[in-house]
RNA sequence: GCGCGAUUAGCUCAGUUGGUAGAGCACUUGAUUUACACUCAUGGGGUCGCAGGUUCGAGCCCUGCAUCGCGCACCA
């Protein structure tokens, strides 16, 4: 300690005053880039690498807890990592999340202005959106520094800037190019209150009561059929029954034309499929080919009419005068009672069902027959990089196959040097099992805000798919704007410079660690693996390491409507990032779920303050130890040091197999109840001895445990450690505690 | 329907290869002008969900069951 330094370090320790000094600290240090680390030689050039992508936050607001979850274990590896001199690069970024970013704008704009996005037309609107995303992300940046990540911004990425937008042309153009990008018309998943189609993996299932209703479409029709959309009933063109059902074989292939349901002409062909199950209801399946997944299904098997009676609006589009331009719910309740009126109506019963509705905007899903772009993940193409898995160059692949090979390893006992680790390993089934039912994959977005779909359609029709604009006057680029997904399956390379062949792509992919919540293990996991094998050849990252979701402290979600959000801002506020930090990590496992409680941050206060007291008492009962290592240790001191030795040897190994929440805590209760209650405790006596031996011993003891701890500390608690490491004297060659040494193992 | 996980002290959870049941919080009793009250010491508290099996030995491995949670499919 010099005579400038302010007399702080005999006070209680106060995160609030020390936190973003130390971040400037190490901001300004250009530490958090690797290639500064070689260039001031903490790290050398030929050390292997260790690197990890950010998940990029969406661009919607602010961070929650779980964010700061995601970060910390993601900070802890990554310091251990640098600290053992390894060149360690961590990727900011964030999200564009077009469906999320351009709703939520929409709704501000609606509630503030009372205008919608047609109402300012494209480019205004995308102005907004641009802005909105631009506080967002400040707010973001400003709240992943809070925590102390230590990320190397000179390198941070955005889904939706220049650099990844070409990433993403050229992605869209290969694949269109090889045929496993395609336009089709298919049954796609619309939802009519975001006025957008979306993905299998962007629809939650709500669980309510409603009605099956069984009637018959007309007095002389011969077969019963139940459902709980009797609206849709007015598109259906056959009803199916299972081929083996008795009591429906006189029936089929007969052609039954009923002049009047509710208003309109049905024409209904008996046909026979084996996806129709006997037990459901009659037996008797109505095909209404264009508004259900199913039927879409029977209807192509059987070549069935695909009549569209609902828009995109979720209303009726019917001539019948009882049904036109009606809600769909109203127009179920109509059907129901005309067919009630008719003496049609046979039962109604309330059953429970489960309701498709769009994760962002909660609409509920309306199945419709669409133009829409889709990657096929069966189209078989010639894979053209080197050896990956199993697979070979100029083997025939589909993308399930690729995806497969690289994730088929423990569990099947094969484990090929390229395959990805999933931990904790049961997740690695349930990779396997999404992988398997993988169908198509529907990526254009009926938004503004994203990537547009870099197709073209010409004065005659023609269709171009390239990186740029056609040159020639009079094309028309698609208007539609890709699945945020699609951007995000690029990020482990697309952060990297891809498609460039940079350095950093040589040097750092594929990814060494990634750190993911369980519920976008489908969404985006499996997703970067399809892309990286497929375009680079390679495995996006080698080890996944599953988080579980932080929840309040009597275990439920956090969510907006039960108000029980906490801001990882305020308990930096109250306690401290390293207390924050603490407390997310220590006894949660991967893959677990955890409750979250102020109590427990309260806690790892106490010990930030407690590591504080114990250094101030070293510093101040050695400052007259000349720092050099006596020639004697008493044998009791040399048990602690042996200890602690050991313990450097079982924290290390923690570490290296990703056990955090086992190491945090370790650490935890050795610098509290073995250092500071026993050893520290012990020392006073010996500091007062008579004896310089033993006042001598204790105090190079002292010091040894204090400067390990604060070693094998950092990782977990950044902030504290690095402020205290600054009035650590007797250190060659100090740098700064995130660049010093990790502890060697002995 | 198929699959996965959880069940350990009052609460929250560890328990790595099968070898004497652990931590934090809470609770008991006490200490202390202290590096630290953001402290220390001390004590109580467990049929490891239930039943069976393997083993010299099971919280851990196997089988079945119960309860809770999750994923997927179906959802006419």
């Amino acid at each position: 300690m010099n005579e400038d330094t302010p007399n702080v370090f005999l006070a209680p320790y106060s995160p609030q005053s020390t936190e973003n000094r130390i971040y400037d600290l190490w901001e300004k240090s250009g530490f958090f880039n690797p290639d500064t680390c070689i260039e001031k030689k903490v790290t050398k050039k030929s050390a292997p690498h260790f690197s990890v992508v950010l998940p990029p936050p969406n661009v919607t607001g602010t961070l929650h807890i779980g964010h700061a979850f995601e970060d910390t274990i993601q900070d802890i590896v990554i310091r251990y990592k640098r600290m053992q001199g390894i060149r360690t690069l961590w990727v900011p970024g964030t999200d564009h999340a077009a469906i999320a970013t351009q709703s939520k704008v929409e709704k501000l704009i609606q509630k503030e202005e009372g205008k919608n996005r047609h109402d300012l037309g494209r480019e205004e609107f995308l102005k907004r959106v641009e802005k909105f995303a631009q506080e967002s992300h400040d707010t973001i940046v400003n709240q992943i520094k809070k925590m102390g990540a230590s990320l190397d911004w000179s390198r941070e990425a955005f889904t939706l800037d220049k650099k990844r937008n070409l990433g993403v042309r050229t992605a869209f153009k290969k694949m269109y190019d090889e045929g496993i990008i395609y336009r089709g018309f298919r049954i796609v998943n619309w939802d009519p209150k975001g006025q957008t189609t979306i993905s299998d993996d962007e629809i939650i299932y709500v669980e309510r009561k409603s009605i099956l209703y069984t009637f018959k479409y007309s007095p002389d029709f011969p077969i019963a059929i139940s459902t709980t959309r009797p609206e849709t009933k007015v598109g259906d063109s056959a009803v199916a029954v299972h081929p083996d059902d008795p009591r429906y074989t006189q029936f089929i292939g007969k052609i039954f034309n009923v002049s009047d349901f509710a208003g309109e002409k049905l024409s209904i062909k008996i046909i026979a499929d084996t996806e129709v199950d006997p037990e459901f209801g009659t037996g008797a399946l109505g095909v209404t080919p264009a508004h259900s997944m199913i039927d879409w299904r029977i209807g192509e098997r059987h070549s069935l009419p695909k009549i569209q009676v609902i828009n995109e609006f979720a209303k009726m589009s019917v001539q019948s005068p009882l049904l036109a331009d009606k809600k769909t719910i109203e127009a179920r309740e109509i059907v129901a009672t005309w067919l009630r009126e008719k003496g049609l109506m046979i039962e109604e019963k309330e059953i429970e069902q489960n309701i498709a509705t769009a994760e962002r905007t909660g609409g509920i899903i309306e199945p419709l027959p669409k133009l829409q772009w889709f990657v096929d993940v069966n189209k078989e193409f010639t894979y053209q990089h080197e050896k990956l898995g199993p697979i070979k160059k100029g083997e025939i692949v589909t993308l399930k196959k690729l995806m497969l090979s690289v994730i088929e390893g423990k569990s099947e006992g094969k484990n090929y040097d390229k395959s990805i680790t999933i931990l904790p390993d049961q997740f690695e089934k349930i990779a396997k099992h999404w992988i398997e039912n993988l169908r198509d994959w529907c990526i254009s977005r009926q938004l503004w805000y994203g990537h547009q779909i870099p197709v073209w359609y010409g004065p005659k029709k023609q269709i171009y798919c390239g990186i740029t604009p056609p040159t020639e006057e009079g094309w028309t680029q698609d208007p539609d704007v890709l699945d945020t997904w699609f951007s995000s399956s690029l990020w482990t390379f697309s952060t990297l410079g891809w498609p460039e062949n940079t350095d950093d792509l040589k040097t750092y992919h594929p990814t060494t660690f990634l750190s993911p919540g369980y519920e976008i293990l489908p969404l985006w996991v499996t997703r970067m693996i399809m892309m990286s094998t497929y375009l680079l050849g390679q495995i996006p990252f080698k080890t996944v390491y599953i988080h579980g979701m932080v929840r309040d402290k009597s275990g439920k979600k956090f969510s907006k409507s039960l108000n029980n959000g906490i801001d990882p801002i305020d308990m930096i506020d109250q306690f401290g990032a390293d207390a924050l930090r603490m407390a997310l990590i220590v006894g949660v496992g991967p893959g677990a779920d955890s409750k979250f409680d102020t109590a427990k941050v309260k806690a790892y206060k106490n010990f930030a303050n407690k590591i504080w007291n114990i250094s101030r008492f070293v510093l101040t009962n050695t400052n007259n130890w000349d720092g050099i290592k006596p020639s004697t240790i008493t044998e009791e001191d040399q048990k602690y040091i042996d200890e602690c030795a050991l313990l450097v040897t079982d924290i290390t190994t923690d570490m290296e197999n990703y056990r955090f929440y086992l190491a945090a805590e370790k650490i935890y209760h050795y610098v509290w109840h073995t250092y500071a209650d026993k050893i520290l405790e012990e020392a006073k006596g010996k500091i007062a001895s008579e004896s310089a031996e033993i006042k001598i011993s204790a105090q190079y003891t002292l010091f040894h445990i204090l400067e390990t701890s604060l070693r094998l500390l950092h990782p977990f608690m950044p902030f504290i450690t690095e402020e205290i490491w600054i009035y650590l004297p007797h250190i060659p060659d100090k740098q700064l505690l995130m660049v010093s040494t990790w502890p060697h193992k002995t």
